[in-house]
DNA sequence: ATGCATGAGCG
DNA sequence: GCTCATGCATA
């Protein structure tokens, strides 16, 4: 009377973040923050500004959309989960019930590197504020209104509410508390690394989904499995960069480690095999997604309002389009930030 | 390799 | 509500 898969039903967060230098960074919050005027009048959720740029933006990558006014279909491939159980791929097959705890220090605010970006969001808010509300400088949005009337029920249950915390400035990597000074990681070498890193553990045959498990095995305080994906990212340096500079000390360390196992004998890290709960994944129809790109192109953070107006428009969930924008802004971030080294 | 999602912590 | 770090599911 064992199943198989012995996978415990918590995970967490097993990595550290770079404690963030500078405590000033409203610069790009600040601006992200610019609109929201709230209008909470249902005849006009845009109030005239946004309906023309809805249609506008809708117009620009709506050949489709065009057409199909209303379509007869709904292509909202939506699924949910119905299990709540929570499984971790870290659990290697023989494994212990690694608990890590998580000592994530996440550290939200950008870094010096991550500009204001006026280029994009700056303009078109610029360009887009309703003649009315927000007059001069935004700051503080207070959606009162955002009241969703439909559920959307996604099966969360993936992380634990261990409210662990470290302090801003744990990881002694730099910030002096007293000089003010930053340092920065080179971009380069974070490059280098990340090849090489593949290079090595290609060489030593392991997966990326073998090394994420086996992280948990070298006890490392607060750090504990990290998916297959996470290691992928790294590889291909697709993480923001204090993510990169959080994770490469682990990664190093775990490099070395199999590779002196392997000397003194031979790793075999155990491959897991899984398979309860099934979250879905929501896939979003190339022309839904051609329109939200438009959308995007023109105002990257649309008000809740907005938001509601577009995930009704494309016949999506609200938190669907929510969830696609905060990707799409992390994405076009990593981008930039690439893109800059 | 990557798209959509969750959740923590912060305003 | 957002950002950020991460993950599951999937192309």
């Amino acid at each position: 009377m064992m199943s198989m898969n012995s996978k415990q039903p918590f995970s967490m967060h097993p990595i550290l973040n770079e404690p963030k230098y500078t405590p000033l960074h409203s610069s790009s919050e600040a601006i992200r923050r610019a609109c929201l005027p709230t209008p909470a009048l249902q005849g006009n959720i845009f109030a005239g500004f946004d309906e023309t740029l809805l249609q506008r933006a809708e117009a620009l990558a709506a050949v489709d959309i065009v057409a199909q006014k209303s379509h007869p279909f709904k292509p909202d491939a939506t699924y949910h989960t119905m299990s709540t159980m929570t499984s971790m791929t870290c659990t290697p097959t023989s494994s212990s019930g690694h608990l890590h705890h998580p000592s994530v220090l996440t550290s939200h605010h950008h870094h010096p590197h991550h500009q204001p970006t006026q280029g994009l969001e700056g303009d078109l808010l610029d360009h887009l504020t309703p003649g009315i509300t927000i007059g001069g400088m935004p700051g503080s949005d207070v959606c009162s209104t955002a009241s969703h009337p439909h559920s959307h029920m996604s099966a969360h249950t993936y992380h634990h509410p261990q409210t662990m915390h470290m302090h801003p400035h744990s990881l002694g990597s730099h910030t002096s508390l007293g000089g003010g000074g930053d340092s920065e990681p080179d971009p380069r070498e974070l490059e280098s690394f990340a090849e090489r890193f593949k290079q090595r553990r290609i060489k030593l045959g392991v997966t990326q989904a073998d090394v994420g498990s086996a992280l948990a095995n070298l006890k490392i305080p607060g750090v504990g499995c990290l998916s297959q994906s996470t290691i992928c990212r790294f590889e291909s340096l697709t993480l923001s960069h204090n993510n990169m500079v959080a994770l490469k000390p682990i990664l190093e360390a775990w490099l070395e480690e199999a590779e002196r196992a392997q000397r003194e004998k031979m790793t075999k890290p155990e491959i897991f095999s899984g398979g309860d709960k099934k979250r879905k994944r929501t896939s979003i129809a190339a022309p839904e997604k051609r329109s939200l790109e438009a959308y995007f192109a023109v105002q990257p953070r649309p008000s809740s309002e907005k938001i509601a107006a577009i995930a009704e428009k494309l016949d999506l969930k609200k938190n669907v389009v929510r969830v696609w924008f905060c990707n799409q802004r992390q994405k076009q971030k990593r981008m930039k930030f690439s893109a800059t080294h």
